[in-house]
DNA sequence: AGCACGATTAACT
DNA sequence: GTTAATCGTGCTC
């Protein structure tokens, strides 16, 4: 029995919404054909040209691009000088927003994640947003990528159901030098408890 | 053309 | 708790 994957309607939300209900998914990164994926345990949302702590506050620029687009695409950005990050575009065409995926439990492709992943502990694989892309092999070249297409090779699936009970949220992560209300607005959501 | 800094991680003390 | 690694991006000159 095939899961569903995620329309793009489900995508096209307000992003507090679509990082709330990400919670509980399956990240599917598919490489040859074989499997990598996880339940999604943590997320923020970032978006909307006021929102200090997005990158689209400096308006369309050729990184931001993708996240004027359509939802549904995956928006994979580089930096530090080494750590690609992976969010989903979210909100309707032209209402810039993502969804920033910051941890997820490891379930499929386990060996190759732990190769990819190797000397750390199996509870350090996938527990930040550059880990994930280390693990998935997720860079720059999936970009605006579809991942609601027929041939996606990265897409979301249906999971399990996480009730409110079990979600904590808090402000969003390494937003130093980010005016408030931005920096401690609690657009970060995470699976607690279970 | 130059600069400051970053939605982080791992390896230190 | 502290810090180096490392380079694309957006802003200023």
């Amino acid at each position: 029995m095939m899961a569903r994957r995620l329309p793009r309607d489900f995508f096209n939300r307000p992003a507090l919404e679509v990082a709330r209900d990400l919670l509980g998914m399956r990240l599917v990164r598919l490489e040859n054909g074989q499997r990598l994926a996880g339940t999604i345990r943590e997320v923020e949302a970032y978006g909307g040209e006021e929102d200090l702590g997005c990158h689209c506050r400096a308006g369309r620029t050729p990184r931001t691009r993708v996240m004027y687009g359509p939802p549904g695409h995956a928006y994979v950005y580089f930096t530090y000088g080494m750590h690609w990050m992976l969010n989903f575009v979210v909100d309707a065409e032209d209402s810039p927003a993502a969804v920033l995926i910051r941890a997820i439990a490891p379930l499929e492709g386990l060996d190759l994640i732990a190769a990819r992943r190797s000397g750390q502990k199996p509870e350090r694989w996938t527990d930040g947003p550059a880990k994930i892309c280390q693990a998935l092999n997720i860079d720059g070249s999936l970009n605006g990528a579809d991942l609601c297409a027929p041939d996606a090779v990265l897409f979301v699936e249906e999971g399990e159901f996480i009730p409110d009970i079990c979600v904590t949220r808090g402000p969003r992560v390494g937003l130093y030098s980010v005016p408030e209300p931005w920096k401690s607005i609690p657009w970060r959501f995470l699976v607690t408890g279970g």
